[in-house]
DNA sequence: ATGAGAATAGACCAATCGGTCTAGTCAGAC
DNA sequence: GTCTGACTAGACCGATTGGTCTATTCTCAT
């Protein structure tokens, strides 16, 4: 396997940002060939067809929101609540960066839920992934008595996950972090004292 | 004008749902006319192009949005945040009926936000209008003492959309109305007593 | 050195895409 | 009656789509 490696993940790579623009169906294959300089056999030689790929670029989409998970909420130096915040202006710095793209599970789970039952639960899955992970988190700030006693952690992380896509959406309309930072600020501020 | 009307009003109404279930990209000007027995030449005589087509049946679906927000806003025999709650609660009957697929505004905002400027543009006004309304719903409960007086109308009908388009997402993933009744349940609680 | 398999390279394919075009049909104005 | 413009009807078009195929090149184990 000579640079199997590079092509492949050159392609995955390459698929973020693309598949984040133009979703699943506005994206040509010949487009992603021609942005990365890359011939049509290999690419159907590393992936199956079009879906393969687009599922192996989730993937690598959750990889990093994990690395994000991994560093923020094992912060100890931290509130649990505090890491939990921490986690989601990390990943809010990465929307700016993109230039206020939104969230690729978002964007994907939308155009595709309707047509496709593996992207539908596909997507699903990783939101409960990550709404478990931050689960952990609230739970313990639970413990502590950082949040009432009588808070359900599993339901509020999901809660704000899903509330967070739909101030990602707003955020990539408008092009702005506004609809982000408003949506944290409210849900902090209401899971403290209720 | 034979029957222009039936035709053209027969393909926008046809457009909702298609366009719900299988977004823009995915959805042929062919399969449109099979599913309504329309000629390409009748389609091309009231639209000018896809485009075109696409933005009016948004169009047409905001009509219905409106009038759910006349029905439910103006019911002067409740209380201003029961108004605003029996609002989304419509929507959320409207949602089951149609098998859990999300909101169209929310569907076509990220699949073509990326790709388009008209479409961007067009949901997150559509989001704007219907924030509008609510927020003056919300602040007649701030005056009225229903909402603590330093609240922000404003900023909050749009956090309460912005949210909603969130928890409607993933009430599509998973087909079921859980994320949207959790969602209101916590904002309402959240919103009297901040 | 050579054989094997991984990977690259791009010509090629049928199908479908959005859109155009021309022909014909229809209702109402005069 | 007949003229006019709205509307229907579908054949047709070039471009592009996702995907296949064969030929070639590369790397590494032996």
């Amino acid at each position: 396997m000579r640079q199997t490696h590079s092509t492949k993940q050159r392609l995955l790579d390459a698929g973020i940002p693309l598949l984040l623009e133009h979703g699943y169906h506005d994206l040509g294959i010949q487009a992603l060939l021609d942005a990365t300089g890359t011939p049509k056999g290999s690419f159907y030689h590393h992936f199956r067809d079009k879906e393969d790929f687009a599922l192996q670029v989730i993937d690598q989409y959750m990889e990093a929101v994990h690395a994000g998970l991994d560093a923020c909420l094992g912060d100890v130096d931290l509130a649990p609540l505090d890491r939990v915040r921490g986690f989601f202006e990390l990943v809010q710095k990465g929307y700016k960066q993109e230039g206020y793209m939104g969230c690729l599970l978002g964007g994907l789970g939308q155009e595709l839920s309707g047509v496709s039952d593996v992207f539908r639960r596909k997507v699903d899955r990783c939101f409960a992934a990550i709404a478990n992970r931050i689960s952990v988190c609230l739970e313990e700030a639970r413990t502590r008595g950082e949040i009432p006693l009588d808070s359900d952690p599993r339901g509020m992380a999901s809660l704000l996950v899903d509330c967070w896509e739909g101030a990602a959406l707003r955020s990539r309309l408008r092009g702005s972090a506004a609809p982000l930072t408003a949506m944290l600020d409210f849900f902090f501020r209401s899971a403290v004292a209720h």
